[in-house]
DNA sequence: TGAGGCAGCCAC
DNA sequence: AAACGTGGCTGCCTCA
């Protein structure tokens, strides 16, 4: 048998690599001696990339360690190899791993007879707990929620970046970080080293967090939670979406012409690469345009606030008539968007296909500071929905009409039940649009367009923590205008001005740190206290989602999810029961919170996402269901 | 080669 | 007194 020690924070610890049958079989000793004890078995997996549903994926090794002892299981090598491992996946009782929804589907795909719902119920995972415990990022002032990172914070600041470590490692053998992981040697003694280390950091971690989660006094029922809506987004990442390919293709090709074309106008003006500013602040210099706008380091900015009056364009694209449009300004425009739509959307969903051409974005349950989601590879809640041809490329499966069921101002309305806004609150119980509401108090009955759109900005402004700058930003109304709004609106609305100085006061004699109805601590930066309402609102619209996924799972809903994003679930059902689906959706995630209701908006489109974005017509001429109807 | 900052833009 | 929050992703550019 092969062994490695190493010092891990001062104490001796040892990684074993199991090869032979006698190795396999002093490693099943052990499992049955830990699991006896029920100790925290930490847990992980090496694999050939992150991809874990692309065809060619293989899991390399599985690894288990206590504080002190690894095995490193290369279930690549064998049958025998693989059985081994997975007896222990399948029977110890306590298994800990650092972001277990990514294991948890490795090993769900390619353990035989381990399922990512067997494995649950014995999962921790301490990424969730390290988020509990602090959200925040290293270069935040938190202590991070990579391994590497909370081992640094937590055990020892000296324990080697292991992936990093092995970089140099893939360059020894001819490969890069990305391609050297299907490639190294899975006896490497680094490899094996660092693998095993890899576990023993997470049974490490497994400790030190259960007392960070004690010592502040986080609430075990958040953390099973936080555990529950991890299975269900793991679940919605291994249904993943289907891809209608061919449309996809035909938008790349189409986007790539868009960009090319762009790119040829930009090129006459001077402008070799459209992403760098430096040239398009030259060229259109060079035409004698003339702008103040600069970004934060002081350079002349040229993004869209400042191309599009330029182009003689709104927000919109569509003609002011304003002026004679600038050709450069549009064509950068235009080309700078074709470009990134054609890269980060139809390129990436392309390329994230699985065999049966379906997409499986990472959700990230427990993401920002605030505990909201995110959807990575490719960015699903980024896709532009003023335009409908990015989403048009995802589909509900054969058979099956997409539906989506979000919130209607929840955040507003989470931020009315905790003040508590009475006013407001009651407006809300009545059934009222709340910027038409907040207009006609503020400015009387005959308010214009113009009034309401102050008074959404100021609304907007509370939950975001924006001023009269910003807000006069956003409307172009007089500054004057905006102050006197701002002032009734705190008149009106006192329980929000109240609760908002209230949060911020407790925040400074409290260690800069606000909780949320959940029992979740939200650090605030110590210059930007003012942040606090936007926090424990966000944070609090976010768990209201994570409850209605739950609630959803729940009620036998499950299997109809694809997607949770930020106010919004993605959802799908078999044509002929969808309109009923959608409805029971809205009806479950339908709630009240501290007593203000949370209503939803239930919609059922066609087979496409996109179809949820088009009109009538459109959808006739452009969404499959709609074709075949 | 890779990392990281900056600028820009997509969403809620 | 005033303070716009949370993310992801791409391309350019500089630096090691």
């Amino acid at each position: 048998m092969i062994e490695y020690r190493y010092r891990v924070a001062g104490t001796e610890t040892v990684t074993r690599f199991a090869e032979s049958r006698e190795d396999l079989d002093e490693f099943a000793a052990w499992v049955d001696r830990v699991r006896a004890a029920r100790v925290p078995i930490g847990a992980d997996t090496e694999t050939t990339g992150l991809d874990w549903y692309a065809p060619h994926f293989r899991v390399r090794t599985v690894q288990f360690g206590t504080e002190t002892e690894a095995w490193v299981i290369p279930v690549e090598l064998s049958d025998a190899h693989m059985h081994y491992a997975a007896e222990a996946l399948r029977t110890l009782p306590y298994l800990v791993f650092h972001n277990a929804p990514y294991d948890g589907l490795v090993i769900d795909r390619c353990v035989p007879g381990v399922t990512l719902e067997s494995l649950w119920p014995r999962i921790r995972d301490t990424r969730i707990r390290a988020h509990l415990v602090d959200p925040r990022m290293r270069h935040e002032g938190g202590m991070g929620l990579g391994l590497k990172d909370l081992s640094a914070s937590l055990i020892d600041p000296s324990a080697p970046d292991t992936a990093a470590g092995l970089y140099a490692e893939f360059r020894k053998i001819k490969k890069t970080k990305n391609t050297g992981w299907a490639a190294i040697d899975v006896r490497n003694p680094l490899y094996v080293q660092y693998a095993g280390l890899d576990a023993i950091l997470a049974a490490r971690l497994e400790a030190k967090l259960i007392t960070l989660l004690r010592f502040h006094d986080i609430p075990s029922t958040l953390v099973q939670f936080e555990h529950r809506v991890a299975l269900i987004c793991a679940q919605m990442m291994r249904r993943g979406m289907l891809l209608d390919e061919e449309y996809t293709r035909n938008l790349k090709r189409r986007l790539t012409a868009e960009t090319a074309e762009q790119s040829a106008i930009a090129a006459r003006y001077g402008v070799e690469s459209v992403n760098a500013p430096k040239q398009v602040v030259e060229a259109l210099r060079g035409m004698g345009e003339v702008w103040t706008e600069t970004t934060d380091t002081g350079n002349p900015s040229v993004g869209k606030d400042v191309l599009l009056p330029l182009a003689d364009l709104d927000r919109d694209w569509r003609r002011i008539g304003a002026r004679t449009p600038n050709p450069l300004a549009d064509a950068v425009l235009r080309a700078k968007r074709s470009g990134k739509w054609e890269s980060a959307y139809a390129d990436n969903m392309l390329k994230g296909m699985d065999a049966f051409g379906r997409i499986h974005p990472n959700i990230n349950s427990l993401q920002a500071r605030t505990a909201r989601m995110s959807i990575t590879g490719p960015a699903l809640q980024t896709l532009p929905s003023g335009d409908w041809s990015i989403r048009r490329a995802m589909m509900a499966d054969e058979g099956h009409r997409m539906i989506s069921v979000d919130y209607a101002a929840v955040e507003m309305r989470v931020l009315a039940a905790l003040a508590p806004e009475p006013v407001m609150i009651d407006a809300i119980a009545n059934g009222r649009d709340l910027h038409d509401y907040t207009a006609e108090l503020v400015y009387g009955k005959g308010f214009t367009k113009a009034h309401r759109k102050i008074a959404k900005a100021i609304g907007f402004g509370k939950v975001y923590g924006g001023g009269v700058a910003t807000i006069c930003r956003q409307t172009g109304a007089p500054r004057d205008d905006v102050a006197n709004a701002l002032r009734e609106y705190d008149r009106i609305y006192r329980g929000i001005y109240r609760y908002s100085r209230r949060l911020q006061d407790r925040a400074r004699w409290d260690g800069y740190v606000v909780r949320t109805p959940s029992g979740r601590r939200l650090p605030l930066d110590r210059d930007r206290v003012y942040a606090a309402t936007n926090y424990v609102v966000q944070s609090s619209a976010r768990d209201v989602l994570c409850q209605a996924l739950v609630d959803l799972d729940g009620a036998g809903l499950g299997e109809h999810l694809l997607l949770p994003v930020h106010d919004e679930v993605v959802a799908q059902a078999p044509a002929d029961v969808a309109e009923d689906v959608a409805a029971e959706i809205g009806r479950v995630m339908s709630m009240q919170f501290y007593g203000v209701p949370l209503a939803t908006d239930a919609e059922t489109g066609g087979r496409s996402w996109g179809s949820l974005y088009m009109d009538e017509a459109t959808r006739r001429a452009h969404d499959p269901f709609y074709l075949a109807a």
